[in-house]
DNA sequence: GACTGTGAATGACTTCACAGCG
DNA sequence: CGCTGTGAAGTCATTCACAGTC
């Protein structure tokens, strides 16, 4: 059923630290320092240092027994492994608050990741300026995509659209979708999908507070 | 060094499928449904039918053998686990644009969530209106909270500020922060905080492209 | 016959703990 | 010495598989 088997390289749970671990590489490094030990850098991300030691190994990023790691090379590293040594041209998908609060984010850039194509469906948003992007019309996706090279999108419609969407953007060749609505898209086998969901997050939240505290 | 064994009813990664669930167990409620099996509501969701089973039995939400599950004891019994059964009042920090369209998000109601509180550093916007919330400035924060009775707030400020603010929230009494700068917030034991960081799921997409596609 | 609820098996990630290097 | 890199152990989550119920 399963095909070849897919080269996991990376246990998932990794993957999702290394973001937070290059965030604070790159503080480190803007801050001056070029060496920090795992049990320095733990302590500051919150998290165990075998842990880290574990996850860097995982990215064959070594460091020197005795002195620590070097920073600039633990940033370079990761940037590489996330495949952030390139552009990343990325559209997002619906212009209503959330959408545009999304395409006037000014911290894509340090990622290498590009807003070049915003879409909606309304005809009265097509032809507003978001950050020098043009809005088109979510018809134009498939030629609008196919000549910015999107790789990926981000749906930020209301849940009703938001299969439709996601539809339109697998059709017009985009394989890594990132969704605000709150429904489990359902979508073809190869195609990504991670969820940002701000209300379950809130949920989680309101669950927690009950068990931790009162 | 561990005190008294705080009780984990529920492991964290069931309670994050929980509002998937619901959001799930709401549209089949809506649409008339009122059984429904732990295969059919899986496929339907994408998990497996074995977790699903799992899950629903830390929460004692039992089904009836050879019938499946009430679609509406099942939504009804998540509701209550996540404590969504009473109202929880939602402060805003930061009246950018992401934190505006945070305020100004509908979906907060069914889940019992209520912005209650909308806090900005800039006297310019402190006065203004968001959905009948009045901006207040982040030093009026103690009084506020203890009025409206507060308990999540959502910080979403720019990462310089984000320290600061987290600071201030637990300062006023709030203990569960929903984060959307990306920094690792430092804070004290008891303090809950989830993290939202829409660059880092952008990053893990595109490792995830490299990986599994070319 | 259809489906649940759950021990037991498996698998995945984390942490320990220490040999070995600089 | 200090600190890495990693087998081995431990912890936690998922999946299997089936006895039991309706």
């Amino acid at each position: 059923m399963e095909g070849i088997a897919r080269q996991r390289i990376l246990p998932l749970e990794t993957l999702s630290r290394l973001p937070v671990y290059r965030q604070k590489l790159r503080q480190l490094r803007e801050d001056g320092v070029d060496t920090v030990s795992s049990l320095e850098l733990a302590k500051q991300l919150g998290v165990g240092d075998a842990q880290l030691r574990r996850d860097l190994s995982y990215l064959r990023l070594l460091g020197r027994p005795g002195r620590g790691y070097g920073v600039r090379h633990l940033e370079e590293g990761i940037t590489r492994a996330l495949g952030l040594d390139r552009r990343w041209p990325l559209a997002i998908v619906g212009c209503g608050s959330l959408g545009t609060a999304l395409a006037r984010y000014e911290g894509y850039a340090r990622d290498n990741l590009v807003v070049t194509a915003i879409f909606d469906i309304d005809p009265a948003k097509v032809g507003k300026k978001v950050r020098s992007v043009t809005v088109s019309h979510i018809d134009e996706a498939p030629r609008v995509i196919a000549e910015t090279g999107v790789e990926l999108a981000v749906i930020a419609v209301p849940s009703s659209a938001a299969q439709h969407v996601a539809d339109a953007m697998v059709r017009a060749g985009v394989t890594a979708l990132l969704n605000f609505a709150p429904v489990a898209l359902a979508v073809p086998a190869g195609v990504i999908v991670r969820q940002m969901d701000i209300s379950a997050e809130l949920q989680i939240l309101a669950h927690l507070k009950i068990v931790e505290n009162g």
